[in-house]
RNA sequence: GGGAGUUUAGCUCAGUUGGUUCAGAGCAUCUGCCUUACAAGCAGAGGGUCAUAGGUUCGAAUCCUAUAACUCCCA
């Protein structure tokens, strides 16, 4: 026989990436019933790991299923703009090149921007290429293209418009490292090994004292105020008087709140408004002073009066000797609290008071609500849904704007006497600052708003702008293929990005951007550790292909991975994925050894047997199909595999 | 601190309204086999007090209560 025993993936899969050349994947709107599903769009700067690899796959085994059924399916592919993560990767390329981020305009910032983008971005789109990923090529889409910018700003001056978008000075999640806030959901709470400092703080004008306990000394040079609880009996005496904060010797009040718990530290509390957000709420009840003590890059200001210039973390250390100097430390001990990092740059998050802009959320939140309540969005599995609505009934405001330079500048246009107005460009600004509120006004007096907007603010438009149906809301594309039907992505976004293209779809196409969310698992290794590149023990997803080939590779990771549960990762699944490739292989090989002799009249036992076959494949054939109603991936795979394995085997 | 979820074979998981096909699947393990599609294979075998303790019931993996362990989300 001229078959080889043994399959070799990469003989047969080269042979198939022409597919894409040939255009097999692209869709146009026809008769026939759309199936849409849009990528959940990667970082630009990203590299494929296993994470994509699952959730590609299960969009690719859902999209051929629907190409199989007859549908006009369409995959769109893309990546995002990743403002943080890729400003900072051009920042430290122009740092190698002895150029200075600070001491370039904007504009030729931009300009390297770019060129990184196209030089290094999008590499994971090639990756997903090599993946087998059946998407429509022809409609890759990029976040910063021209139609989704320009959409994003016509949103943003809607939003405005309607009175949602606001800008104010409020307690922000700031990452010293990016130099930018964040919003809520961008901070990462973990627990930490840390020290409770017990400090002594004395009485204005007494030979006494009062003890706090605090996790970050080095706050206390932005103190106003000691509080305790009214009714701790310990420190009635107290009450009306004044400390002296240590080392600076400046006199806050001692304030009394039922905030205070008794039971933790010492039961006195330092209250820096400044830089802890419960702080900054006791400081506008009880009408404190605010003093912000940190430069943008988390070192100490002229504010703090010591330390000036240096790192918040040098100064942990300095100030807790200092105060054992000057005898105000009392104890240190172990403490465990919880801290909170930035999700991109795992900068420790520094909260501090801001002027910045705001989406409202409570109406948005609202509708996005009911429509999963009443089931015209179905989470797969449902336990999302509690979650979902936990979110969405204690939902804040969203911090949208970002101090970074790649991204869509708030189009925002601020006039000399403070006023503002909201505009797609100057001039129409400058039109409507002139009829608003000085006629006298020229395009000098205008200046942009030199913040852009968070990348989640482009992509909670994704499905919608990736058929350009914010620009034009009744083209062909976006009446045919919007709503989508299936969302796949990973639950650790559900706020980030599937709350919120929910709520923009509701409010710019009046219907849910998709049908069904299937939230995959989180891959980890097999000893149940999260992937990650410190660790290493993230597998390189393209070396696998390598060894056991795509299909090998994306039969082993769903073989066990349900819907949302974990999936705890192991190579020799991918060797079973391979097998599943090999038997396959030798079951063509075993029907082209076949001759048939139309002479020869059949007998019984064959006709009995291509019965049977015919019956239990049909039978199977139904129970995938249940199985994929109910998104039961792993089951139908399973299915088919002991179809082809068990009942197919003629051995 | 508030909330959600999980716990079934060595591993990863199914198990719908409690009852004959309820104790299952795949992998792994063990024992034979290089039998002309496939040793990346074939034939066969073993393996579970369904987390623990109570309760409801004629009957519980399934319902109720408590406990424990783990996971996740939020503050």
């Amino acid at each position: 026989m001229d078959i080889p025993s043994k399959y070799n993936p990469q003989a047969t899969e080269d042979k198939w990436y022409d597919w894409m050349e040939k255009r097999y994947f692209h869709s146009e709107p026809d008769e026939r019933e759309p199936y849409t599903i849009v990528i959940p769009p990667p970082n630009v700067t990203g590299v494929l790991h296993m994470g994509h690899m699952l959730n590609n796959t299960i969009q690719d085994v859902l999209v051929r299923r629907a190409r199989m059924q007859g549908k006009n399916a369409c995959w769109v592919p893309g990546t995002d703009h990743a403002s943080i993560a890729t400003e900072a990767k051009v920042v430290a390329k122009l740092k190698a090149d002895g150029i200075d981020k600070e001491k370039i305009s904007r504009e030729k910032f931009l300009e390297h921007a770019w060129e990184w983008k196209e030089k290094h971005g999008g590499i994971i789109l090639e990756q997903l290429k090599k993946l087998g990923a059946s998407c429509d090529w022809e409609r890759t889409r990029f976040t910063m293209d021209e139609a989704l910018y320009e959409s994003v700003i016509q949103v943003f001056i809607d939003l405005y418009n309607k009175g949602l978008i606001y800008r104010g000075i409020r307690m922000i999640n700031w990452d010293p490292s990016a130099g930018t806030a964040i919003s809520d959901e961008e901070v990462i709470h973990r627990e930490v090994n840390s020290k409770l400092y017990y400090i002594n703080y004395q009485v204005e004008g007494e030979n006494d004292f009062i003890t706090i306990a605090t996790t970050r000394p080095e706050t206390i040079l932005g103190d106003t105020a000691v509080c305790v609880h009214p009714e701790d009996e310990r420190f009635k005496r107290f009450h009306g008087k004044k400390v002296l904060v240590p080392l600076i010797n400046r006199p806050v009040p001692v304030i009394v709140d039922k905030y205070v718990d008794r039971e933790f530290g010492t039961g006195a509390l330092k209250i820096t408004p400044a830089h802890d957000l419960h702080d900054y709420e006791l400081g506008i009840k009880h009408k404190l002073a605010s003093i912000d003590i940190f430069n943008d890059d988390g070192t100490l200001n002229e504010s703090a009066e010591l330390y000036i210039g240096k790192d918040r973390f040098a100064v942990r250390e300095e100030i807790v000797k200092d105060l054992e100097k000057s005898g105000n430390l009392v104890k240190i001990e172990d403490y465990l609290n919880k801290v909170g990092f930035s999700e991109r740059t795992d900068a420790v998050i520094e909260p501090r008071l801001s002027q910045q802009w705001f989406l409202k959320m409570g109406e948005l939140a609202k509708r996005a609500l009911e429509v999963v309540e009443n089931g015209t969005i179905r989470f797969h599995p449902p336990k999302f849904k509690n979650i979902y609505r936990h979110w969405m009934e204690n939902v804040r405001d969203w911090n949208i704007s970002r101090q970074l330079w790649w991204g869509q500048q708030i189009p925002v246009y601020y006039l000399p006497d403070g006023n503002m107005v909201a505009a797609r460009s100057k001039e129409e600004a400058l039109d409507l600052a002139r009829k608003k509120y000085d006629s006298g006004l020229n395009l000098e007096d205008l200046s942009q708003d030199e913040d852009v907007v968070d990348t989640w603010f482009s992509s909670w438009l994704w499905p919608i702008t990736v058929f350009d149906g914010i620009r034009y809301p009744d083209n062909k594309d976006i009446n045919y293929y919007y709503p989508t039907n299936d969302l796949v992505t990973a639950p650790d976004i559900i706020f980030f990005w599937v709350a919120r293209m929910i709520m923009a779809g509701m409010e710019y196409r009046n219907e849910v951007p998709f049908k069904n969310v299937y939230f995959t698992g989180i891959v980890r290794d097999k000893l149940g550790r999260k992937m990650s590149k410190t660790l290493g023990n993230s597998p390189d997803p393209l070396k696998l292909i390598d060894q056991y080939g795509a299909d090998g590779v994306r039969v082993g990771m769903l073989l066990t991975a349900p819907a949302g549960n974990d999936l705890p990762f192991d190579p020799a699944l991918c060797e079973q994925g391979r097998n599943f490739s090999n038997k396959i292989w030798n079951a063509l090989r075993l029907i082209k050894g076949w001759k048939i002799d139309t002479q020869l009249e059949q007998p019984e036992s064959s006709r009995l047997a291509v019965e049977w076959f015919r019956s239990k494949f049909n039978t199977t054939l139904n129970e995938i199909n249940d199985y994929f109603t109910k998104y039961r991936l792993s089951d139908a795979l399973m299915a088919t595999y002991k179809l082809i394995w068990d009942d197919s085997d003629l051995g």
